[in-house]
Parts: C-alpha cells; structure tokens; sequence
DNA sequence: CAGTATCCTTGTTGATACTG
DNA sequence: CAGTATCAACAAGGATACTG
C-alpha cells in the first residue's frame, strides 16, 4: 500500500510528469518491446522473431527512440556479420513493475467485461 | 514488493493484456484527463477549464472513448443550459494507482537525467 | 545481420464555425 | 453549457527496395 498523496493530483508537477512518462512510453510497440527486453538483452534478430507483425523500419526506430531516452541500451559487436544487443538500463528496468501493473489491471478489466457481457 | 513472476513477461496472455492497456491508455489527452477526474468528478466546462489547451473537440472526442471503454461515466442532468458530469468508474479508479506510478517514475527519471547533465 | 532510404497510406489532432 | 460538423495539417506507421 503506498502513502496517501496529500496533495491534489493534478498539480503542476504531477501531471508534468504523467506526461513526460505517457510520451517515452507512447509508439505502437514500445510496450511489447519493453516486455521482451524485461527477460533479459536480446539482439535485434531476437526481437524480430519475437515479433514478426513488425517491421525492420519500426523496430529500429522504437528501439532508436528508447535508446535516446536512456531507456534501453544499444550494444554493438563490430564484427562480420555484425552483432548488436539491446538490453535495459537501470531506469529501464524501473519500467517493469508499471508494465506488470498494466498487465494486471487489464487481466481485471477484461475479466469485469466478460462478467457484464459487455463488447 | 509483488510476489515474483514465474512466467516469462512477454507471454501471450501477458502481452495482449499489456496492448489492451495501452490502447486504452492512448490519446494525447487521456492520461492528464484521468489525473483531474481522478480528483472527483467534474463538469465539462471545468475540465476545460484544467485543461485550457484542449479544444473542446478533442476533450470531447477522448471523454467518449473512456466512456465506451467504461473507465468514465457521463452523467447528464437534463436542464437548460445542460449539466454534464464525468467521474471514473470503480475499474476506471484502478487506473489511478498506475498514474501515480507512472508519475513517481518520471520524477526518477528527471532526476537522474538532471544528475547526469543529459538534455 | 542489422540496418537505411524512399515513398505512400492512415490515423490523430487542430481550427473554425455552427447548434439544441 | 456542452457539445457537432467540416475541413485542413501533421504525425505515425507501413511497403518495398537497397546496403555495409
């Protein structure tokens, strides 16, 4: 259980932050990303296979756009053929609960749904 | 501290239930909406008012997308000039808890990106 | 293997004017 | 007061071909 917030939510700083969270983890495959890096460094081709909907284009650009951020980790082994190895970096890897809480309240969710037959 | 995960985070049921979230979670204005309504219900006009750079379209637009998602009731009080009220529903005030976590994370982050002069 | 470059399609957001 | 409707602008994503 954590603290009680005493102050209103939606003060300055709060939702300043809300966004700044919301804006490096929005783009249509940062999560899924995210989930497979959360097993453990995983090279590109990894990835790819992990998740075949995507392509060459967007993986490199979402994994470019979490590098940026310092959320995940480009490690690049100059050899013929080349190795590169993404893997997350410590305030990457804070990331994780907040997928597992994600995960979980929409496990709830779509259990509630089912109950009232909704959709 | 949530118990241990013994399955591996990415999943199938795992990484559905992650995109659910998000998806609903998606919107440039949703997560700053949950934060205020997260306070108590509010009007229409007030939210406008938190909330001066949406444009009426769009708080509209994002508000019924939450509707249809049941994380918000609209209430309609029929007078002249109409009274619409917003306020979360109880799966929509699960979301709340992540908000904050998000947030709390965010504060990390900066801090961290101040500490090591980045950006 | 791990990308880039280019072009194109689609989705999202915004400006503005109008309404019960 | 609490919206809609219409149109325009822009951003995000995808298909395909090429490369060190």
């Amino acid at each position: 259980m954590p603290e009680e917030r005493t102050h209103k939510v939606s003060c300055t700083n709060y939702t300043y932050e809300l966004e700044v969270g919301f804006e490096i983890l929005s783009g249509k495959w940062i999560p899924l990303i995210l989930a497979h890096l959360a097993d453990g460094p995983h090279r590109f081709g990894q990835l790819r296979r992990l998740m075949p909907d995507v392509t060459k284009k967007m993986l490199t650009q979402q994994l470019r756009n979490l590098e940026k951020y310092s959320i995940v980790h480009r490690e690049v082994y100059p050899q013929v053929p080349p190795v590169v190895e993404y893997s997350l970096t410590p305030i990457g890897q804070k990331l994780v609960p907040i997928l597992h809480h994600v995960s979980d309240w929409s496990h709830e969710y779509l259990q509630l749904r089912d109950q009232l037959g909704l959709n």
